[in-house]
DNA sequence: ACCTGAACACCGTTCAAGT
DNA sequence: ACCTGAACACCGTTCAAGT
């Protein structure tokens, strides 16, 4: 109705990521505020974490201004939009993912690169990036809709670019690689917590349903039927026999010949 | 006093046999109602895909319910929740990838299965899938994030299980695969519209925020400063690349000598 | 059977005002 | 510099009531 500057709501700011691209965003402290933006981060991992299989949407600015002990628009003062805390929040998790120093570029006597080497770190970030998405439920449909512009998601990416370019990898192969590699990673563990229940109680009744479900539409679809695709829920297994078919390719990729 | 249109009751009629003059007085004894699932499931995609940016917070009840001329509480009756027209929508958008007969478990003179049939029909799911995601850019980190269960969904897995199948996949492989497969599409372009700006002329600023966001960041990350991930923005060859990689590793498992 | 209207319990965000 | 308080423009969903 009224014409000018529509109410905008929850929708996205203008730019994706826009948090970590705007300079002079965080005003210097003079005395030991109430708030930091660390305690704020922190707060708003906790509160997800504890809001279950409600995803991002157990976020709201009221529910973390009363966790903090404070009103909701004292938050605005340490931070734009709902979204930035959202951004700020995913950082936080990247930051649980820990990771060695990467393999060098080493060579075997022949001169050729260690087959091993690179193989080894991108299957260990692959598994380590899956635990630390799995420990915050709400963070890996995060992940895929947000650009991961984070210090500590840049800082794991440079880890898989290492690794990729002592196996290798370069060019376009090189950015193809590791965009692979994430959205597997990100892409499937999405996809194991959009099975989650709001409550534990539910599961078995939701199971069944979906039995029953499949059971139906399995009529017209013979080889689903034989195979239920969820019913066997050996996610962690699933995930590594995955994990291996993208590291076979990529190897494919950088030794054509073996 | 009275609203707009209030029935009238028993109160005397302004034109004297205004009866024969209303149109539309009497409804047809079997009305067709209003409001029907399909229409309302239409009506969801249109205004998600003109919300551009926003995503799935395109779409708030008050204004479906505006674009089909009716109140916002109407639409209960025909659904139970917000997120049932979520699911619904997206189901949609898998009616759109459209797809041949697979290709039967044909083999060879020597009896192998012929190598190029079932990787064609994968990689063909895979190109399908992506440009019916891309088409509706809050779809891909919806099918991210909801179980894919509705019968158009249902449909598609069927012809990646044939495929892969024919292939020689069976068990966990074949679970794993389909998985892979699909968590690759879905996990790419939901990355790939992350980027997508609310308004097409912020692009070049954001797009010289990230560069100096990048270089300012590569002191630390020097293989990432090297080789800047997403300003080639070629996602279709990467995409390709990526999918090639990963068809390669699945080749692999069906024919570990070759 | 299908739709309306009022009501409830929430939202994110702005802005002037306080300290 | 940092936080409060009131206000604005929205939300999803319920339920009794209408036709």
């Amino acid at each position: 109705m009224s014409p000018k500057r529509a109410y905008s709501g929850e929708a996205a700011p203008a730019t994706p990521g826009a948090v970590w691209l705007r300079a002079g965003d965080r005003r210097p402290a003079s005395r030991a505020p109430a708030l930091t933006r660390e305690r704020i981060v922190t707060a708003t991992v906790a509160l997800l974490d504890g809001q279950g299989a409600q995803g991002v949407q157990g976020l709201s600015m009221r529910k973390l201004a009363e966790s903090l002990d404070v009103h909701a628009t004292s938050l605005y003062w340490h931070v734009s939009h709902r979204d930035d805390l959202l951004d700020l929040a995913l950082d936080a998790v990247f930051a649980e993912v820990t990771l060695p120093e990467p393999n060098p570029d080493t060579r075997d006597a022949d001169n050729s690169r260690t087959a091993g080497a690179w193989r080894e770190d991108v299957g260990l970030f692959m598994d380590e990036l899956r635990t630390a998405l799995l420990r915050h439920p709400w963070s890996a449909p995060l992940a895929s809709s947000r650009p991961l512009l984070g210090p500590q998601a840049l800082a794991r990416s440079e880890f898989v670019y290492a690794a990729l370019v002592a196996g290798g990898f370069e060019g376009d192969d090189l950015t193809a690689a590791a965009a692979a590699v994430s959205n597997y990673v990100i892409g499937t563990v999405s996809a194991e917590t959009a099975w989650q229940y709001e409550n534990p109680g539910e599961e078995a009744a939701g199971r069944r349903a979906l039995v029953a479900h499949l059971r139906a539409a399995g009529e017209e679809h013979p080889t689903l039927a034989a195979h239920p695709p969820s019913l066997s829920t050996d996610w962690e297994g699933h995930f590594a026999r995955g994990r291996d078919f993208l590291l076979d390719g990529l190897a494919h990729a950088v030794a054509p010949s073996g």
